[in-house]
DNA sequence: CAATGGTTCTGAAGCGATTCAGTGACGACT
DNA sequence: AGTCGTCACTGAATCGCTTCAGAACCATTG
């Protein structure tokens, strides 16, 4: 509590508690070796200098960081629009948080920048341990992972994509499956999708699975691809609106692209959710505060970061681990979606 | 770039390149003391060895980390709506990866946990400097990074809120300046404000300088708080449009409360702009997307980080810093505003 | 009573870098 | 030829902690 003008070290903490360093280290360590007496002196007088053990020595002598490793693809624009990452850091946070464990974050311009970022911190060992995003397909930071095996790694990804890495799965072909099956149910037979870079993992998972579950039901669909933005949002959305038959969904991959769907449709007369439903594959306030409110795929995303924080920790302690699901979507129906319209 | 399956120590390196382990220090660190086809051998040595000096081991000897602390008030819905934190992160890494520091983020569920994660960062010396944000009105925090000067830190918030530390400052007041001139030209004599939580220092802030300005202008003006979520930010509408004589428009503090609030006004037959004008405090994508886009106050955050960044290198450096402006407010017009109604 | 065992505690050797003081070697200058 | 200065380099101390090996002490036990 006292503030200290000048660094106080172990052997200030021992000198003042008339014991040797190694006792106030296992004192403060909760290790045997030392009597509860003395312990409890230790850390009195611990308390009373604001003593704590310094990170880099302790790092040093321990081979442990107790930090974990997130590279942030740089984006501004996205980042901050698309919740997803805001509250995945949120989750992984809050359970690093409990076990004493900090995030270290760094910022990635390009994919080169992203691969000397992870020998760096294979390199230096400055975390003990990191999580892998937005994994592309046959990504080559799996193979830079699998060599250094001394370095734990959570990919969280496309359980297809991870080549055995331990992996936190999203599934989202079974979201695919729910989307199309709650317009399908509302008679839609024409439903397009517009969707994210195609170069990105999900978009080329989702992709297959559309494909696939509205071949299998017999209904036409289509897929553009955009950047995500709102603009090309609504550029999207005119397009496929202006073709013969126009679609009576439309599922967008983020949700400002909803939000601009919804716009567009108001400006050309087109009613929502009357002539044409409108889906979101991301869910946040920004689906609910929309009129109409849109229907979106939902997961508990900060769920998700717990989990990979928790996954990531027993990854550090030596346990195993393979693939684990993520909570599963599930959807929201709120009132861009409705009974596809009578032809 | 050759992946090594033991852990490589300056040593290795010194043994290869036969010289001494403070040959390739010199070396590497680009100061005097070796020759240069010594100082290119060890390099070239260090790169096949794929060497690269221990980050704790570094930090131990020169006490420096190489990293710089963010603590994230924890409130994974608002984190994630509000474009803020990301933006600045965004900033913040960008810069910060160019000068290869990292930042080191940790949650806070309340504002004890905060304390003591600083308390923590000061006694173990976990990071170089630190930012603190969301100041409150006579922050205790302000005190204790008073007393422990050997850890810089620099405050992101109105200068007022300070006192004295080094300060990025936002000016709000100029900004509501922007806002309410921009209605008042408008023609509007009676606007009302849905704001955060009261607690918050910008909040106040703002409280007092839409006070002071409205009654400069001669303008009727109230304010509700809430917090943050489109909910209330709807309920807050509601309660407005209620009143007699209800206001021609409303300021919003984040942008889902505009958006929601777009959401009454179609419900209600409220037209926008033509029966009431909307703002928004901050701006994002989703004003644009939004159906009339909204009209908000733009400032470019991710700068803002940028600019924080630098500052706290600075700080790290010696250098003093006193207050420093953020890039300004601008005032993006959008259709979500107009000519205030007849009455 | 000697032997054994269990606590409690200390000294010193790491961890892997940086950096200071010191040693040769060599060239330049008087 | 002798001295000085510079340059290149090395050995050892240092940063602050953990942890191992062993010392000191006391209590049991056969």
């Amino acid at each position: 509590m006292a503030t200290q003008k000048t660094k106080v070290t172990i052997f200030d903490v021992a000198k003042a508690s008339g014991v040797s360093s190694s006792a106030v280290s296992y004192a403060l360590n909760g290790k045997p070796g030392v009597s509860d007496t003395t312990r409890a002196k230790v850390l009195q007088v611990a308390r009373e200098l604001g003593w704590k053990p310094n990170g880099a020595a302790q790092s040093l002598a321990q081979s442990k960081t107790r930090r974990i490793g997130l590279i942030l693809g740089y984006d501004p624009q996205l980042l901050a629009v698309e919740p997803y990452m805001m509250s995945l850091i949120s989750g992984l946070g809050a359970e690093l948080e409990e076990k004493d464990y900090s995030l270290l974050v760094r910022m990635s311009m390009d994919s080169d920048d992203e691969d000397s970022i992870i020998e760096d911190w294979v390199a230096t060992s400055n975390v003990d341990a990191m999580l892998l995003l937005n994994l592309e397909i046959g990504d080559p930071r799996i193979d830079m992972m699998k060599q250094n095996p001394q370095m734990p790694v959570l990919a969280v990804a496309d359980a297809s994509l991870t080549a055995g890495l331990p992996t936190l799965a999203s599934d989202d072909a079974a979201a695919v499956g729910l989307a199309v099956r709650h317009l399908y149910d509302l008679g839609h037979r024409n439903i397009a999708r517009v969707a994210g870079p195609e170069e990105l993992g999900h978009s080329y998972i989702r992709d297959a699975a559309f494909s696939e579950v509205t071949a299998e039901l017999g209904v036409r669909y289509r897929c553009l691809h955009t950047d995500y933005t709102p603009a090309a949002g609504a550029d999207a959305t005119k397009r496929l609106l202006s073709v013969n038959p126009a679609p009576t969904a439309i599922i967008y991959d983020n949700d400002v692209m909803a939000l601009a769907a919804e716009g567009v449709a108001a400006v050309n007369g087109v009613r929502v959710p009357q002539d044409l439903s409108i889906m979101s594959w991301d869910d946040s306030f920004m689906c609910e505060a929309a009129h109409p409110g849109i229907t979106a795929l939902n997961r508990d995303i900060v769920e998700s970061g717990r989990i990979a924080a928790s996954l990531m920790l027993k990854l550090i302690d030596g346990e195993e681990v393979d693939v684990v699901e993520e909570p599963p979507y599930v959807l929201r129906v709120r009132d861009s979606t409705g009974p596809a319209p009578e032809r």
